[in-house]
Formats: structure tokens, sequence, C-alpha cells
DNA sequence: CGATTCCATGGAATCGATTCCATAACCACA
DNA sequence: TGTGGTTATGGAATCGATTCCATGGAATCG
């Protein structure tokens, strides 16, 4: 593999290294005829700059780095996606890396972006403050939170207002005729999963429905744990008879379940799920979910992070959810009587 | 942001930046007292080496590039986790590209993992072997392909054997009795599309069904075409009666018209979708599919590419694929009389 | 026409870590 | 005690690109 460095090009060009760096910047210190002769030995050799070394010297490496809890959620995916876009557009390339749902994982990867030493940093944190979250505060790289936040680490954060959404989602549902609704929660260790479940503890108080504590489940917003949530909920003495999840993979497991027992969503149980995924709408019957804009999480992060990289300090965004009613939530309870048994 | 570097943690240790650097490189030839001094130094500056200054010399990043087209595919992320778990267990960090189906884009991120000196590259390539593919080979970067391949290219592959899931499926559906199956293709500029639709051809021929080009409409593998062949399979004069969607998005996008005009998935049209996603499983009727092992694919994926970086050329893999019949396609075909009307 | 500015250019220092090479210290054995 | 052989260590070169600084030539002005 031998390399071609920039002297291969000068040599080429017929000059130094330095004019054809100075070319290859675009400093207006060149003249025409270089600018040609480097140009022509570039196309010639194919020549790409090694970026390990001009980032060295430059302190700028023109990437970011993108770090999800979980590439596999289509939230995450998504927001990936909108993330890369954007930071493309602005000459930014994006390292993505997946935690896994794992503070250890997590760790690794801040440590691997820190070494190589990205621009910025944009994360949906997990865990307390501790460990490399802590370092990359101190250090005072450029960095934003997305979708989470971290207590008592103050950096600008694009989040989203649940509140609103889960309240919508619990008055609809009351008005439906629901008094017991069951929740399957995020984790209490992510800053979502504790106000998701702060709103809908709060909501469930404010319109007079049961607020049995066995109602709630808490789960590691993983497939797995909707499943274990729902098997869980189902075999209380009396269940809920409305259920809403506080993720969507927590939701497909839910469903999942659900298919399996042969209960109807929607007619056997109302079902709403956090976070709007194209797949929802598609079941049948469609999915109500709360619902907030990933694109736009995605693309204020970006905007977000270049603030904080050219040295200012960008204010805090929460995004609006708001909840969008479908099938799954649009019949009136049925009489007790009347409904399957499990 | 004062860096703290080698020399910081030289001098704090008392020794030489070279020993320094023995010692957190495991060199043998270190005295148990600098092991201990430099160990403590790096604590107590928390000290992170500098990724570029290290591979700029060595030349080895301990990283690898993983390039998707389309990171909302969610076989695609499932496979980019797959990748990124095994790589990591091997001690290789993965940065993750998003080629968004676009050949320019797809150049634009060969160009940057090239740049940055990856050890590696996996690539589900696009378009033919031009631009910076064809540099990627001429400069001998270790590279493996995953899932697609491009003709002429000689690298090594992890790629599934479409050929025997579709002959299943469309026998399967000239059981129930059809003879007018849809499909809708990938692109043929992709050797996925070009492999599934010849295969698709080939056993519609030898079960002696319609081979009405009409019943083919060529997608581009993103939702969006999967909506647009659904109707116009639809419009024809003599429309099919079952569907083979060439993968998952294409599937959903063809779903959600089938929702939108009424038709019952399995009954007024049979379906089976390319990919197995957990979600396809939870629609009612669960949707049958072409299942084959995406963790397959990621972890030898994985293993080949360490194969070529250690200088070897490993054989490539074939995967096989097979037909797993749920209720979207398990009814015999309705007398055309009994059929809805478009 | 001499003095001054301007501009393109090359040489050399630099970024941070690794590694070759030389050296000094130490042990062992004859 | 002198020679040979380890072993730990520091100095210096190195990786490839950028950038400061000095220089030589052309252009401009009084």
């Amino acid at each position: 593999m031998a390399d071609i460095t920039i002297k291969d090009v000068a040599a080429l060009a017929g000059v130094s290294a330095a004019t054809a760096s100075r070319v290859l910047s675009g400093n207006p210190a060149t003249s025409p005829q270089s600018r040609d002769k480097v140009a022509a030995a570039v196309i010639e050799l194919d020549y790409r700059p090694n970026a390990q070394a001009r980032a060295l010297r430059s302190t700028r490496s023109d990437s970011i780095g993108l770090l999800v809890p979980d590439v596999r959620n289509p939230f995450f995916a998504d927001l990936a996606h909108t993330v890369e876009q954007a930071a493309l557009s602005e000459g930014y390339v994006t390292l993505l890396g997946n935690a896994n749902e794992q503070k250890e994982q997590q760790d690794r990867y801040l440590d691997t972006l820190i070494s190589r030493r990205v621009d910025g940093i944009i994360v949906a944190p997990l865990g307390d403050g501790g460990g490399s979250i802590r370092s990359l505060i101190e250090r005072e790289i450029p960095t934003v939170f997305v979708d989470r936040t971290i207590d008592g680490i103050d950096v600008p954060s694009v989040t989203t207002d649940s509140e609103v959404g889960i309240r919508q989602t619990v008055q609809h549902l009351a008005a439906l005729g629901h008094t017991r609704i069951g929740y399957i929660s995020g984790p209490q260790a992510t800053s979502t999963g504790r106000d998701r479940f702060a709103a809908f503890t709060a909501a469930v108080a404010d319109a007079g429905l049961s607020q049995d504590p066995d109602l709630v489940y808490f789960g590691d917003f993983q497939a797995a744990s909707g499943s274990a949530g729902l098997h869980a909920l189902l075999e209380l003495h009396d269940p809920p008879t409305a259920l809403l999840a506080a993720d969507s993979l927590m939701a497909v497991g839910a469903i999942a379940i659900l298919h399996k027992l042969g209960l109807r969503i929607g007619t056997d149980l109302a079902l709403v799920a956090f976070d709007d995924i194209e797949w929802f709408a598609l079941l049948d019957p469609a999915l109500s979910v709360i619902s907030h804009s990933v694109e736009d999480m995605g693309r204020i992060a970006v905007e977000m992070l270049l603030e904080v990289i050219a040295g200012h300090t960008p204010e805090s965004v929460v995004l609006p959810s708001e909840l969008v009613i479908r099938g799954s939530s649009s019949l009136p309870i049925l009489p007790a009587s009347s409904r399957r048994k499990n």
C-alpha cells in the first residue's frame, strides 16, 4: 500500500510541499500555474490527503461523533440519518457509535471519539454523569445532548417535552372510559424514562384515574422488556384496559405478546406508544402514537453543535410532542363482562 | 482545550516520552517502577492518547469503516449492529457511513474513510466499479463486500443466495393457485436487484406461470417505490393475485397503499417480502418472508475483513435463504369473481 | 532610477506518538 | 578484574500535512 503523499504531488508538479499544501487548502497566495500543475498532479496520482496528519497539525478533523443508545431502535436510526445528512451538508462527516444501552460501551466509544479528536460530539447519554461523560465536559470538548439529558451536567440539549403528549393520551383514554391505564416505563436511569414516568403519574392523578402502582412496569427501552411488561400487567388481579408504552421497541415487544395470546389491539386492550414509527401506521388497527419530530431534533442538534464549536453557548431547545389518535385507541371501553379473560 | 500529551505524562512520571510510550503500548522493556509511575501519571492527568498521531506513525488506526446504503432500512441497521459488536470484541471501532442509496454520497464517504486511513472497509456497494470503489482496490485497502457485489471487482464477499428462497416462494404461491405473481424489483444497478430479479424470472418460467413483463415493477429499494410499484401493478388490466417485494422497505411502501385502498393482505392479495424484519411478524396477518441471517452476515464479514487485513485471501461466502410462510400467503386463491375490484 | 511594497515560493519547524539506535547500568562468568 | 550479554532508558528521526518565516523577483511610486 505505497501511500501517495503531498511530496509526491509536489515533486510531480515541480513545486514544494508547502506550495502544494497551499493550493490544496485554497490559500490565495498561489499562482495560477502552480494551481494548474498541482491539480493535474493530484488527479494523475489519485492523491488523497492523510486525514490523520492534517488533523494533527491543524487541530480540526472536520468530523463529529454521534453516539446513540441503540441503532436498531428506528427512532435512533432516523436520528442518525438526519444528523448525518445535516452534518454532511455543513462539511462534516459523522462517526456513528452504538452504546447498545450499556454504559460501559458508551464509555468505550466516547474514549475513542475523544482520542480521534472529533470536533464535537452529539450524544443521547445514559447513566449518571460519571465515567467518560465527565472527561468530555472537563476537556471542554464541544458536546450537545440529544433526546436525553443528565442531571447536574450543564450541556446544551435538544429534547422532547413528553408531558403534553402524555397528558393528551391519558385524557384521551379517560374520555373513552378507561380508568386503569397500564404503563410500561423506560429505565429510571435515563432522563426520558424519568420524565415520561413523572408525566404519566401526574396526568393519571389529575384525571382521577387509578394510581395503582402495579399498573407500572419498569422496562429498559428494549423489545424484550415490553413483552415482559405486558405479561406482568395481564397477570394482575385487575388488569389494565389500556396501555401506554414509553418507546417504540417496548411497544413492539408488547404487541408480539398480544398477538401470541390472541388478544385484539384496540378492542381487548387500547394501546398507545411513544415515538412515531412509520410501521406503526401499517398495523391493523393502526397504532396511536405520541409523535415528535426526529427531523427537527437531528437538524437542531447539528446546528447547536456547530454553534458550540464556534465558541458560542446556544440555549437548549425543547420540542413539542402530540398525540396522534389511530385505531388502537379509538373505541370506547367495553363493559367488563364482555371482555375476554386471559 | 489544553490537550494533555505524552510529554506531560512523561514529565509527571519523571521519565522520557519514549519510556512512557513503551509503558503504554505494553512493551516488555520497561521496569516495574516506570510502569507504576507512568500508570499513576496517566490516571492523574486523565490522559487520552491522540489517535491521529498514533495512527500517523504506526500506520494502524484500530478502526474499520462500514458503509451501508441506508441506515433506516432495518436490515442494514441490524447489520450495522452486528458488525459493530463483532468488531468491538476484536478491538476495532466501527465508523459507520450512510450512502443513502446514492453513489455520490458513497464516494464521499469512501474518500473520507480512505483519508482517515481506516484499517479496512466493509461495504454494501452500489453502482458500477467506478469512482472511489476503484481507488479502494487500486490502493489495496483491505475491503470486503457485504450483501452486494460488483461485477468485475474481485473482492471477498458475504452474500445471500436469494435463488433458493425465491424459488420456494414462487412454488409456494403457485401451489396456492396463483398464476400471475407481481414482482417489485430492486434496481438493476445493484447485484441483489439483478440476482433476485433473475431468480424470480427463472422460477416463474419453471413453474409455468405468467411471464407477463408488466408484472414486474422496478423500484429502488426504498419505501416510496414500493408504493408506486403497487399502484402500477393494481392498475393493470389483469392485476396480479400475489406479490413479492424484493426488500422490506418496498414491502412497507406497498402495505401502506394496500391499507389505504382497504385491500386485505392475504385475502385480496398474497404478499411475501424479502428480508425478515421483526415487525413483519406483528402485522395482521403476519407477513410471509424470505429470511436470511443478518447476524451470520455481519459476523462473517468482520472475520473476513480481519483475514484480509492480516494479508490472507479468504474465500467468499454465500449464505442460504429460505421461505417462512405466515398468514399473508397461506390462503388458496379466491375465484376471480369473489375478489374485490379496485 | 532607486526605494518600497507585494506576492509567490521554498525551507524549516511543528503537531503527538512511535521506534530505531546508542548508551549506561547491571549481572554473570571466566 | 575484564569481557560479554542483558535490560532499561533517553535522544533523535520519523510519519504527512500545515504554517511561520525568510527570500527573491516583479510591480509601483515618488
